[in-house]
DNA sequence: CTCAAGCGTTCTTAAACGAAACCCCCTTGC
DNA sequence: GCAAGGGGGTTTCGTTTAAGAACGCTTGAG
């Protein structure tokens, strides 16, 4: 059935958001809209995507409300796509990918483009939205509430290596 | 050409890094090696997936040194899969998208499985590593070494909505 | 000797992709 | 008035990939 994502069984918070924005051009989508990319035209030179499956793309994740259209012109009837909220949120996902092909392909500071926070290197760190801790393999620790598949906490909680 | 990766030519940390794990499959697979699962059985029952599917996205995944083989059996033959430094590094990458399917589609507090850090709920937050301050969308810049083409840095550093 | 476990490979079929052509709507220029 | 062109797609068609099932191989157990 070629691609049609049948990990959508998967109760799982990962797999529901691959279910919206697994597919890498969609991704490559995103990253563009991040960068101020906002019509069909844009996109299809910048990829250099197929123009159906960039229309098929858009058509989805403006369907998942990631992103909207907004009409910019009434003759002839022409929109825009504009990332909602929650497709703005998607934004430390494109931040860990980022830095992750930076040191772990491009290598250390060999990087085409590199990020500047007010005037230092930028690289993402994560932690714990509560504490403020960076969180360790073993200190993280999956709830079930009702599902009985062990799933996706342990994936994060506990190393495998 | 089927769906033979052409973005591979930006030259772009995210694109480069979508060159490695941007397959959906290859997604869960990761998140299940963070889960402990080391063996192709136990990936093939949990997640469904084809085994042709499977044997090619283990290949490449060990190709690129996100997992490596090890040895667990002589006689016969028997490897396990297992994550490298730079595989365990994707650890924030799960992270994201998990947090970011647990709130925009499950609902804040919704998901059927939720993480907890040192008695917490856990939420990632994403911060400067250096600075320690979370970024806001104006105050992150790129800078181009040697590239022409406005890629990615302005993507992260500037919102578009 | 047969069976089962474990790990794939091979085969067929049905989607999804890629490329290019085509279409609609409107504007501009001649 | 009519061709040319930009913007935003859809259609068509040949190719590639994924899905799914079957098969093969090696070894240990019964």
């Amino acid at each position: 059935m070629g691609r049609t994502a049948d990990y959508s069984r998967q109760t799982c918070p990962i797999a529901a958001t691959l279910e919206v924005i697994g597919d890498p051009w969609t991704l490559l989508i995103l990253r563009d809209a991040f960068n101020g990319v906002k019509r069909f035209e844009q996109w299809q030179e910048r990829l250099g995507v197929a123009r159906n499956v960039l229309a098929s793309r858009l058509k989805t994740l403006v369907m998942h409300g990631v992103l909207r259209t907004e009409p910019y012109s009434e003759r002839p009837p022409r929109h825009e796509y504009l990332l909602t909220d929650k497709g703005r949120e998607l934004r430390p996902v494109l931040l860990t990918l980022y830095d992750w092909g930076e040191r772990n392909i491009y290598g250390e500071g060999r990087s085409p483009n590199r990020m500047v926070h007010d005037g230092h290197p930028f690289r993402p760190k994560m932690v714990c939205a509560s504490c403020g801790e960076e969180p360790g393999s073993r200190d993280l620790r999956r709830v079930d509430q009702d599902v009985a598949a062990p799933t996706v906490g342990e994936a994060l909680a506990r190393d495998a290596g």
